[in-house]
DNA sequence: CTATTGTATGTCGCATCTGACATATTGCCA
DNA sequence: TGGCAATATGTCAGATGCGACATACAATAG
């Protein structure tokens, strides 16, 4: 299987392997799930730049090492809500945001 | 006091008039706030373009009247989450969400 | 005026998300 | 190899968001 397809199910909150794995995820659902692994990962690529690890992110964030693991790999656990919050606290501007949306 | 100042603390979940009315808005909370601001008045247009009520939209979302409502005054209740996958499954791409964030 | 249609506001029980913690895994250096 | 720092994964109780409903307000037609 490929491995983005992996991370696109695990991030939806599929285990990788079960009966659903290619159905009910709605295009809305996908570029919803697309557009969380964007940020996730745009978040890792910010906080690489400032040279910070996780926990000392997570300390600025008022939340914890394991939260911004789940971030950055945009886990089903995680909100837009909270992914956009970090992104804005970590310095990104929304102009950032956006463009990375809008690549989606 | 600003019209628009008044919609900004609504939206923050303050009561216009508090003691709290210029506290604790960290410029990164009110980015947040003028995040959710834009999206929901975009939702609105959207909606006004394909000339649909508020009712007819919320039955495509599997939503309320009462909480499209909320999305697009931004209510303090609302999530981004919720915001945009209003937006994708209204026909808004991911692009146009991407511009009206970038331009806020 | 008074229906009717559309929108706004307030509340509630249930569901999901949150930070925190414990623990597992990975990567790197001596 | 062992040891340590960074990251990943799983779980939980409390916080927040959700659809639904009731009801209030606004605008327009008859």
């Amino acid at each position: 299987m490929d491995e983005n397809k992996q991370k696109r199910l695990k991030a939806a909150g599929w285990k990788v392997g079960s009966a659903s794995e290619f159905l009910g995820l709605t295009p809305e659902e996908a570029e919803y799930v697309e557009l969380k692994l964007a940020l996730g990962s745009y978040l890792r690529d910010v906080r690489l730049n400032r040279r910070w690890t996780q926990a000392q992110l997570a300390e600025r964030l008022g939340s914890s090492q394991s939260r911004v693991a789940k971030m950055e790999s945009a886990d089903s656990s995680v909100s837009l809500d909270l992914l956009v919050k970090a992104l804005l606290a970590a310095g990104a501007s929304t102009k950032d945001v956006g463009r990375v949306i809008a690549a989606v």
